[in-house]
DNA sequence: CAGCATTTTTAGGCATACCGAAATTATACG
DNA sequence: CGTATAATTTCGGTATGCCTAAAAATGCTG
């Protein structure tokens, strides 16, 4: 009675993929958007998937959509804490830029063992925020999440801190970078993708970018808008 | 006309293996000798090394021995340098004792970008030695070495700064540490197998023991007695 | 509510890297 | 100098993890 120990790089990143995709939203996520997502043949999603369900990670219906059981989330947020310790370690540390981690942090994450990871966690002070503004899991898989608001569902005269820019791609993190705008950057929203920073300069958004960037702020003052698919 | 890309963690480690293995004795290695290193069948051994050879970094006449190309030293070279490298940075950064950091490093030698080495390298006041005492190669591949003295060939009666200890087994590296000998301890040597720290007190050597401890000490009077097969 | 487009799965293949067993080569010794 | 022993290689096999092409299921739309 061995003690599942299914853990590879590659079925790491499926979790890990998974995972994140159900941060941004709450449906589960198909078996043809994970594989669009790790840039792989959506029948080789199938054949993983089986050996992930197996394995009691994930479950899986036929044709249907993909969701963590409590152990795979467990499972997927190490993962995702791993990868959050190492960029906000390669940022701190290492002289990194908050747009330049992401990749090092793909590959370091399967490497690490736990006591170095500590090591790392100890040695910032347990931070709770990576550089993009997510949210690092507790080595227990908890998380305490922040509420945001993602810009390009804001409306206009809304002001609000940038809490969150998601590092999928790493195209919309340099330009923001470029211009100044990162976690922590107050933003005032004028329009559907523009926005002022405090210094006065007007910057317009792409959809990608207005996608990417999480404001922390209070809904203006409509009763909570609701939120469009 | 592509420039061959071949490097995974396995070939990495076959190079690594025979370069380590050319630092101890001239004599190129046997297949034998490699698999029994890394721990793997013979047969797989021969696999891979048809595909080193035809890849231009070893050569090997069939039932001979192996030895690296100039191309093969260099891209070991530089595997043995992150190895190195990781080992220093653990020890000097994160808490690890210099008995402790094989494992890990073993690793993460197959992960970090070069910027990421460099960075921990220049962070690390670019060091010449790891902490067992092993040279850390240069970028380019140039090594500065110490000549050191193995302790199982020395004669009685010789002092000396103990200047290297072979990482190789890890219930060595523990023993020796554990009673105070590293790389900088002070060794008299009272006979075969015995010796006496600066605190006075006389520690028996195994022969995996004495085989592992490098002394820097002129060779005491004797006109450089032949070393023995 | 039937047909068609999309999604998912199946089936067969490929590359890496390992294994054990059997054949082959080299060497060493009597 | 021939033969036993030891080292090396060859030969099938296994597991992972990916692929393309084709089959099957789903579900949307007219």
């Amino acid at each position: 009675m061995k003690h599942n120990g299914t853990s590879t790089p590659a079925s790491e990143d499926y979790l890990k993929t998974i995972y994140a995709h159900t941060e941004w939203q709450p449906e589960p996520i198909t078996p043809s958007a994970l594989a669009a997502r790790l840039g792989i043949a959506p029948s080789s999603v199938t054949e993983m998937v089986k050996k992930l369900a197996a394995a009691g990670l994930i479950t899986h219906v036929p044709y249907g959509p993909l969701s963590l059981t409590p152990v795979g989330l467990l499972r997927a947020s190490a993962v995702v804490r791993r990868h959050r310790l190492i960029e906000t370690w390669l940022v701190r540390e290492m002289g990194y830029d908050w747009d330049e981690v992401h990749d090092e942090a793909e590959i370091l994450e399967h490497s690490l063992s736990d006591r170095l990871l500590d090591a790392i966690d100890e040695r910032l002070g347990r931070p709770a925020v990576d550089p993009h503004g997510d949210a690092i899991p507790a080595a227990d898989g908890s998380v305490t999440a922040r509420a945001g608001l993602v810009a390009a569902e804001a409306g206009p005269g809304l002001v609000g801190v940038v809490l969150r820019i998601s590092d999928r791609d790493p195209v919309v993190l340099r330009g923001l970078a470029r211009d100044g705008i990162g976690p922590g950057t107050v933003l005032a929203l004028l329009g559907p993708g523009v926005v002022r920073l405090l210094n006065g300069s007007i910057r317009h958004l792409t959809d990608a970018e207005a996608a990417s960037i999480w404001l922390d702020a209070e809904p203006t003052d409509e009763p909570r808008a609701e939120s469009k698919r």
